[in-house]
DNA sequence: TTTTATTGATTACGTCTGTAAACATTATGC
DNA sequence: GCATAATGTTTACAGACGTAATCAATAAAA
């Protein structure tokens, strides 16, 4: 990914999904996988795979007459980049403070509070 | 908010952010208020509460000529569906997800720990 | 009363996005 | 060899978005 760092559109996020499952696919490998979602034609996404390879996201390598596609942004740098965004814009950067939000207006479920307790003993341990 | 709940755009949610800090405001004191950040014409930010009237998000009320506008999509409301959409995205509906995501790449810091700690043991405490 | 300033309403325009068709090229099947 | 299918490339179009100018109406100033 270059350091200019296009944004990903909700739609090209999708094909990078299927290209994270398994790589490296074709166009019609990756209609065939995003189909269980999305019922987009192949001409749908090629037009985005064409946008991806434009914006650097992903790379293309021929076979025979047809591409395979690669991820170059790595999923978890997109969900870095989209979650720090996201906390950046509305949280002062901070994932405690979207914790306190959301615990606050009962969006934790016992299953979080106790997942998160057990990531606190992780971290713990780790110092 | 109606029941469609039309997405807000980042520049739309920068003016429910001067809103949300101090309402009612006229158009006029919204883009003061927005100046620190975004140097806007008036033009720009009349378009923007327009659109934001559009989408029902904030209410408008005469003031002799002029209108002052009220938010109707509280910021609470807008964290958490904003929050919520991005964990739906990416970490299937989980903070708690998102949190081990961050902690495996080295994006917490200590005083980010200590707050969460202490935020378990409210948890902890309202139980 | 006329002119100017203020304010809302409308229009404008380039870029991005979602979706996909149209076109061009090449390989495959008959 | 010709017709068809596969595949890439390009074009298309409506709506959203960022930004702001233009137009219309009204109040204030001269």
């Amino acid at each position: 990914m270059s350091e200019d760092k296009k944004q990903i559109s909700i739609a090209e996020s999708k094909v990078m999904e299927a290209l994270w499952r398994a790589y490296p696919l074709s166009a019609e490998d990756v209609t065939t996988d995003v189909a269980a979602e999305h019922n987009w034609s192949v001409g749908t996404v090629k037009s985005l795979l064409n946008r991806l390879l434009s914006k650097g996201a992903i790379s293309a390598e021929k076979d025979g007459r047809r591409y395979l596609y690669t991820p170059v942004l790595s999923h978890d740098d997109y969900m870095t980049r989209e979650g720090q965004g996201v906390l950046d814009r509305l949280f002062d950067g901070r994932v405690s403070a979207m914790l306190t939000h959301f615990s606050r207006h009962e969006k934790l479920s016992g299953d979080d509070i106790a997942e998160l307790k057990k990531l606190i003993k992780e971290l713990d341990n780790d110092e």
